[in-house]
RNA sequence: GGUCCUAUCGUCUAGAGGCCUAGGACGUGGCCCUCUCAAGGCUAAAACCCGGGUUCGAAUCCCGGUAGGACCGCCA
């Protein structure tokens, strides 16, 4: 038998946090044991529902790679399969017409709340005869007594008492299903034969069993993973930050790191901490998934995602940059500089906003001197440093590192000065400030004719300043 | 209120009864390196929720507390 597991999504919103590594790891399940994963759109709600909302699931995944192979379904064009399923449970006597108005329904349930009972819809329609002139809703006939357990692949044995189970709605009084009975359907004929799915489904689950035996049709295997909580543990929100992954994308993460970041938001695999997309998917498996909610942890995902981008190449980091620099008025796309830029770059920089952030400066006509550092280094008495180096980085023809670090060391030599006192002030005279990357890469990067050229500025402020 | 789930450093986690003087990672402190900022190297502080069992031996198994969380809709 293969594997089958699917992603249902209802798009009410975007792709959040806690989705995408359900999705995670529904798809490296599926991957692992080649199988098949399914994206189907939950939009029986067809009020809550928003095409926004399936385009940006859409995209969320797209971007992370999650790549599915069938899909996506979307249930508000299967109806008729699930009115069809409903008839026939109801024809069998395994569901009855419920002719409770939902203000009746409401009304029963906040007066069982207050009196300390459970909510629990009380039958009453389950043995009515007469069929009167009004809208119904079918409810599904729970057992009464005895015990419904499943053997959970994370969790463990769980057990109910059916007791504890109410008669619930499968079809609206509009004649719309409802989820419980929709995931039931669509799980069974997509033939998914694993559910795995956030630990907030837990209570749904003997449920949907029997609705699976009411049908007819095996149990899947079910899998609930953890939730991810805020940093105050209460379920994550907007309030502890983005949770939607596009925004991630726009605060500058690559991809992958999200990717890292979920998988071991749950999983491990020993003391491995950085996995690429091939060991995670030969690696996974939902015996090492933990049973207990992790915090999501901004800080860490910020160090993987620096790591990514110090281990991804230049070339590869070209494109991805672009668009940040874009978004500061710079157009760097036919800059041949631009992979050289980044390598000097990519060790200091956490996200792609900080990188293209950095890369400012190698992109003006004119440099912005911030005042503090002018003051420091741009001094009178900097000006016969600077027109030694500035003659002998003009007379450099292979401008490399190398070659630069060897025109800055005649300087240095002939005057006995440690490369300090010459590197902050050229730094002020090639960036405006006192932090960039490292003197001689900067300059191989900037080319020869946008250093020398700067140079001359810096030479031409320092008189200025001075007359 | 009921049902269900969970419990190792601040956080993510390793740990399958003796390999545990509880390991790794993020973060934090210190030191080294150093042209600034980083990166890198070394290093320090930091945890088995509590109480009972079982056992020669428990972070690990059992029970009970406690604490968190989830769910109890004609939402998904």
């Amino acid at each position: 038998m293969t594997v089958r597991t699917r992603f249902a999504p209802s798009p009410t919103g975007y792709l959040h946090i806690g989705g995408a590594r359900t999705a995670l790891f529904n798809w490296l399940f599926a991957r692992r044991n080649n199988g098949k994963f399914v994206l189907r759109i939950e939009d029986t709600d067809v009020a809550r529902s928003t095409g926004e909302s399936i385009q940006a699931i859409l995209d969320g995944m797209e971007w992370l790679g999650l790549t599915w192979d069938e899909g996506p379904f979307f249930q508000s064009k299967m109806f008729d399969l699930y009115r069809e399923h409903a008839k026939k449970l109801l024809d069998a006597g395994l569901a009855y017409r419920c002719f409770c108005t939902a203000a009746e329904l409401e009304a029963r349930r906040e007066a069982a709340l207050k009196d300390g009972r459970p909510p629990k819809y009380d039958g009453r329609c389950r043995a009515r005869v007469d069929a009167p002139d009004m809208p119904y809703a079918v409810r599904f006939k729970m057992p009464a007594s005895g015990s419904t357990s499943f053997n959970d692949i994370v969790k463990g044995g769980i057990s109910f008492d059916n007791s504890t189970l109410e008669d619930l709605i499968i079809l609206r009084s509009d004649t719309t299903p409802t989820y419980n009975f929709c995931v039931v359907v669509d799980d069974a004929t997509m033939g998914i034969t694993h559910v795995i799915r956030g630990d907030d489904h837990i209570n749904n689950t003997p449920k949907q069993i029997h609705i699976y035996n009411a049908l007819g049709h095996g149990v899947p295997v079910f899998g609930h993973l953890p939730m991810i909580l805020g940093s105050d543990k209460t379920r994550l929100s907007k309030r502890h930050g983005a949770t939607s992954v596009m925004a991630y994308k726009e605060m500058g993460y690559l991809p992958h790191s999200l990717v890292n970041y979920l998988a071991r938001l749950g999983w491990s695999h020993g003391d491995q901490e950085i996995f690429s997309i091939e060991e995670m998917v030969e690696k996974f498996s939902l015996d090492s998934v933990g049973k207990s909610s992790g915090v999501f942890n901004p800080e860490k995902l910020l160090w993987l995602n620096h790591h990514y981008i110090k281990e991804t190449g230049e070339a590869d980091l070209v494109p991805l940059l672009l668009p940040f620099l874009s978004a500061l008025g710079i157009d760097a796309s036919s800059d041949a500089r631009l992979a050289a830029i980044i390598k000097t770059l990519k060790e200091r920089s956490k996200t792609l906003i900080e990188m293209a952030d950095g890369a400012v400066f190698y992109f003006k006509d004119k440099v912005d001197y911030d005042a503090k550092a002018v003051e420091k280094f741009l001094t009178p008495d900097t000006l016969p440093l600077f027109e030694e180096i500035q003659a002998g980085i003009a007379g450099i023809t292979a401008f490399e590192e190398p070659v630069i670090e060897a025109a800055f060391n005649a300087v240095l030599n002939a005057r006995g000065l440690k490369l300090g006192k010459l590197a902050q002030p050229v730094r002020v005279a090639l960036t405006g400030g006192t932090v960039s990357p490292g003197i001689f890469e900067m300059m191989a990067a900037m080319g020869k004719e946008m250093t020398v050229k700067r140079l001359n500025d810096a030479i031409g402020f320092i008189k200025g300043r001075a007359g």
